[in-house]
DNA sequence: TTGACATGAAACCAATAAGTTTCCTATTAA
DNA sequence: TTAATAGGAAACTTATTGGTTTCATGTCAA
């Protein structure tokens, strides 16, 4: 079941590769770009790149000597298909609490 | 922003923490049933189960020498609240493509 | 009340991950 | 065509993580 799902959480698991996710929705950007937003070298910010990358979050296009990166529409998709299945389970029990006092509310002190 | 996001994307980035989440979706269980699930010893996985408490994904309850562990409700907020807010961005672009395409679509050829 | 059960805690080990520095290659522009 | 720019790759260091084994503690049941 989700036999992949390993490399989009592993991306998102990670501060700074949240911090690059937060830039990107700016707007594309080269590796240059991204890696001024830190305190870090530009190898490092290359290495969170390449683990966006495998988590199918981010795409990368090659122009000229510059690599563009952007957010990779549909990237979430497996990480909010295994939201949805897991969130029934996790809140039946939040939904039973909330009818319960519902229906307590309708009854007589 | 999104101050405490890492413990819970933290706990969801093992697939044993998630194999346990899995398991306790089909209701809650002690510490030596989750164990009876994996080839791991039961240390390992008391470590894991502190992960996911600290992520607020599940919740202990201590009965008498027994703990019963159970998902958390509402414990994936931050998660999702994460990802509605990005998920904007992510498909930005991709719905643009689309109404571009079925703006085509209704042109002349 | 004693033995078995359920778990916590500590010490330790090995693998992985995150970061660095250094050097190399390719492209652009003067 | 040469110098500057943008990035890739490799080697290395250190911290964290995921796992183990061993021992201690508290609770239940015979």
């Amino acid at each position: 079941m989700s036999l992949s799902i390993q490399p989009s959480f592993h991306a998102l698991a990670d501060p700074t590769r949240r911090g690059i996710i937060a830039i990107l929705a700016g707007g594309e950007a080269r590796l240059g770009e991204i890696a001024g937003n830190f305190d870090m070298s530009r190898p490092a910010i290359a290495k969170h790149l390449r683990v966006l990358k495998e988590g199918g979050l981010i795409e990368v296009e090659t122009r000229g000597r510059e690599r563009i990166h952007r957010l990779r529409p549909g990237g979430l998709k497996p990480v909010t298909d295994w939201i949805a299945h897991y969130s029934r389970f996790w809140d039946e029990k939040l939904d039973q609490l909330k009818q319960a006092v519902e229906a307590d509310e309708g009854e007589a002190p």
